[in-house]
DNA sequence: TTTTATTGATTGAACGTTCATTCAGTCATT
DNA sequence: AATGACTGAATGAACGTTCAATCAATAAAA
């Protein structure tokens, strides 16, 4: 028998395969049931509509990517150690859960992602605040705003999934040229 | 009197408007009539469906994107100025276009930017790989895929571009510091 | 010149479908 | 017996799409 919890993860993760490969408006509620092995309406006792259904999905994701990524990092390294750290578990994280990534792309973009969203506190983003913080802070890394840092890193990972996702095949040869791009962005940031 | 490629125009604006607002599943075709005073029936001449309309708009965007900034490249300067001017040009051009920004933003994310569209050719794109190309072959930056390059590129500058969009007020005294970013890029691409 | 015919864009009410959401009834557990 | 999660047919609103009717412009005929 499924607990509460696990129930309410299991009509997430059923959302998560339809919305990475239909997108929002066309994962009807009806079929997120379905795949969930549940009726219509016991996904209402758990979210009060799609929109909330929505909204608990990015937060579930943004969490389990924090737990991810933090369980990894390790702030007795050198930062440079700690940066190529925090960039392939960002990366394998994606890689291992496309359906997070395929959704959180979507959702960062999509009007779901108000204001109001934003200015909530969000773990992840604490998190990789804090990281840049403390590279700027060892002087390892140039005094840029760590919003801006975290926004960039992450979303040239994002990008770089997505590429890896896209061009399986047409770039199988060249796969390790992508991974170049962390020296790239490192050498961009590093201070000398 | 409007021609019909005027009116053609007046649809896809008109949808890009609502789109960047809205989402594409919360601007219905019927919003879209209104917002370019025309009928409904009117936009069933101009595209075959909700769907052709959309790709038809992905299309165009693509073209505006690719006039706008080979307008403004010289390929008899430097190539640093030429990759400064070609990041300064797609800057602009979203700013001065939000719509296209937020649209594109989202399309490239979404279900309707099937394999098959991107297999389709693509003016921008092809611009933009051999806008690279020539500076792998002039040894100014280094021999990576083109492909991956214009991607990385294009995707930090739309990151940037919805970084100042979304943090207007809050990062106003830091907006210098996105404009680093560029210095940043080349950094690492540039061959010494 | 005036009248009639033709063409093709334009209109918007109407249609059928799909969707989010509800709720009266069922089931399992305490 | 009571509680509370679960069910899924039913509901109504919203949407994409159609099409018979209208209109404007041009060509042909008188």
């Amino acid at each position: 028998m499924h607990s509460l919890l696990e129930k309410r993860k299991c009509i997430i993760q059923s959302a998560l395969d339809l919305i990475q490969e239909n997108g929002f408006h066309a994962s009807p509620v009806s079929q997120v049931a379905k795949n969930a092995r549940v009726a219509v309406g016991t996904i209402y006792t758990y979210f009060d509509n799609k929109e909330a259904l929505i909204i608990g999905i990015y937060e579930y994701v943004v969490e389990e990517i924090k737990i991810y990524v933090s369980e990894r990092d390790d702030p007795s390294l050198l930062f440079k150690d700690r940066f190529y750290n925090y960039w392939k578990s960002l990366t394998d994280f994606y890689e291992l859960n496309p359906s997070m990534h395929g959704f959180y792309d979507q959702f960062i973009k999509s009007p779901f992602n108000s204001d109001e969203i934003q200015s909530k506190p969000n773990v992840w983003h604490d998190f990789a605040c804090e990281f840049f913080e403390s590279g700027i802070k060892q002087g390892k890394i140039k005094a840029l705003n760590p919003i801006v840092l975290s926004i960039l890193v992450n979303s040239n990972v994002n990008s770089i999934v997505r590429i890896k996702h896209n061009f399986k095949k047409k770039l199988s040869q060249n796969k390790m040229e992508l991974d170049e791009i962390s020296h790239l962005i490192w050498d961009g940031i590093k201070v000398d």
